[in-house]
DNA sequence: TTGTATGCGTTATCAG
DNA sequence: CTGATAACGCATACAA
């Protein structure tokens, strides 16, 4: 086995001090063109790297981003931390990832263990028990103690940092108004009962899409459903008792039971009744009829969660007390599938 | 912004030193129960967390996992990575997660990162250039720098390390096998084109399954689907041309294309055809009928993937040479459900 | 009971 | 041109 060699080796090897090994490794003209030849043939066959630990310690920086999400088994975290991911890997860094299982305990726990020392900076979306508690404190904690924060998706307006977010509230009207435009006069919402700002928002624009259209609001017609453990049954009631031809559905599971129980009972997608679901998953993709959709671009709001944060980092040296925060929006786009009438 | 505090800061504002503050801070009893108690309090008024960075280059170890993945955005990895997240996490050590896209050159690159001194051990699942290159010098390479490396489901025979691989060939036995006891004659197998083991091991149980139970095997019947990029009318073709009463897919994907364009073409499943397919994940459960799918337990394998790697980190203080490596199967299981005819 | 010195691997400053 | 020294934050063997 060998281990890693280090400066000090290459030192005692060469028969010169250590710090003539860095100088040369880093091409200083302090060292003449022969030492420096020297070394460099050396370190290249011994396969020198240094050590980032080492360097983490002297330059008080990790080069590793701390991300910390309520769940990665599901689609539009995992495509954001994908986005995150790449940016950081195309500009040396690194990513420590920490799910709180949307869990608040778990999430400060993770949250402290990073902040010693272990990343730069982070990029969350906070937990759903979080939300709920709206305890925000070790969000704060973290920025006093100088890490920059990048909050995307579910955002907290308590807290002042930088922020991705996505245009639920227009996209939502969009869909809506897609099948207002289909012809449709009745409406209907699922969505899910919580505390989440992005359903809220998607059934303002719902609300509003039906408003401006002359369309008038039925709340019947919304069906809300549990955050977890959804029975079909619910579902199968709704289809039953409530006449309507277009549904608008926060997430694509909600859009495809619903189209499987629609058909079920011989109301055909789309002729009888349009169906537009959130999340771009497989399940549009592959869901009979394919499922129309409004694509989150995850990645790209990875992508850019990513930038905002390495550009804090990267200015933090030097500057340092200007607090400008931004809060970007990267605009969903409605993805036309089988699911609903297209022009 | 109050940074973090140091040993040194508080040693210099109680007036003792700082390996005073250290062996308090540790209950040592060399130290008098006063100065502990007075050490502590501080301590504690002022938040102090040792710094990572500072003793992982004392103890030589980080407390980090590497973890490279040929992608994130994928049901099974991201199961798995789940797996190794909880467990890691349950045992003090946080989680670097690096893709490699399925390239072989940002694998390497991101080892080579990781090997700086970033982590303790690996846990990958090589990539599929990789597999097609046979290059895997880079994997010897961090096992002579002696970072212990488990291999899971997309594993090396020529490596000697840890693994964890599924009941491939077993499983899919299991499922064609259960197709023939339903009365399934011709049974049909959609796999990928690749040189993944996985692909050829599920093709073997089937052929094995046809074979003991006097099944002729039709290698007509086997439709093999490019890696990336299905068109459906290989599908319909298939579908069209074909003469099959029970279909093997090896992912959930394929399996719920062709329950789709078999019903589109008046076959019914699971009346007329059994579909059975591999990954349970969404589309599985939310596909019409609901998919009898084989479950890979991905979380299952993280998890003992991280025990293993774990258990060799805190091994590896003290004893040494003696290379005992052992490959885990982890039991995928038959998840029954609606494409096919359960008793 | 407390403190000093050393080392982990690196870089930067300052002397030689 | 080269090298010794300090510092990053911590732990520990060894003095006092």
């Amino acid at each position: 086995m060998k281990r890693k060699i280090t400066l000090k080796q290459i030192a005692r090897e060469l028969g010169v001090s250590i710090s003539t090994v860095s100088k040369s490794l880093k091409d200083s003209d302090e060292i003449s063109t022969d030492t420096k030849q020297k070394v460099k043939a050396f370190a290249k066959l011994y396969n020198y790297r240094p050590n980032n630990i080492a360097l983490s310690l002297k330059n008080r920086r990790t080069k590793n981003i701390g991300v910390v999400i309520p769940d990665i088994v599901h689609h539009f975290f995992t495509t954001v931390f994908r986005g995150i991911e790449k940016y950081a890997n195309q500009h040396g860094y690194n990513v420590v990832v920490c799910v709180s299982d949307e869990s608040y305990e778990k999430e400060v726990f993770n949250m402290e263990l990073l902040a010693n020392g272990s990343i730069d900076g982070f990029i969350m979306s906070v937990s759903a028990e979080t939300q709920q508690k709206n305890d925000f404190s070790h969000l704060k904690e973290v920025m006093e103690q100088g890490f920059p924060l990048v909050l995307f998706d579910r955002v907290i307006d308590e807290i002042e940092c930088d922020k991705v977010i996505m245009n639920d509230e227009e996209i939502a009207y969009q869909a809506t108004a897609k099948m207002i435009a289909e012809g449709r006069k009745k409406i209907a919402l699922v969505t899910t009962e919580s505390y989440f700002n992005v359903s809220e928002k998607r059934a303002e624009g719902y609300k509003r899409a039906l408003k401006e259209h002359g369309v008038d609001y039925d709340e019947k017609l919304t069906l809300v459903l549990p955050f977890k453990g959804v029975e079909e049954s619910y579902i199968e009631d709704f289809v039953e008792n409530k006449n309507f031809d277009g549904v608008l559905c926060v997430n694509e599971i909600f859009a495809v039971l619903l189209m499987a129980t629609t058909q079920k009972k011989g109301i055909r997608v789309p002729e009888d009744v349009s169906v537009i679901g959130f999340t771009d998953g497989l399940l549009s993709r592959y869901s009979s009829p394919t499922l129309t959709t409004v694509a989150q671009h995850g990645e790209k709001m990875g992508e850019m969660a990513a930038e905002m944060l390495i550009e804090k980092l990267e200015n933090e040296i030097g500057f340092h007390e200007e607090e400008d925060y931004r809060t970007e929006i990267i605009k969903a786009t409605l993805i036309e599938r089988g699911s609903t009438i297209n022009t």
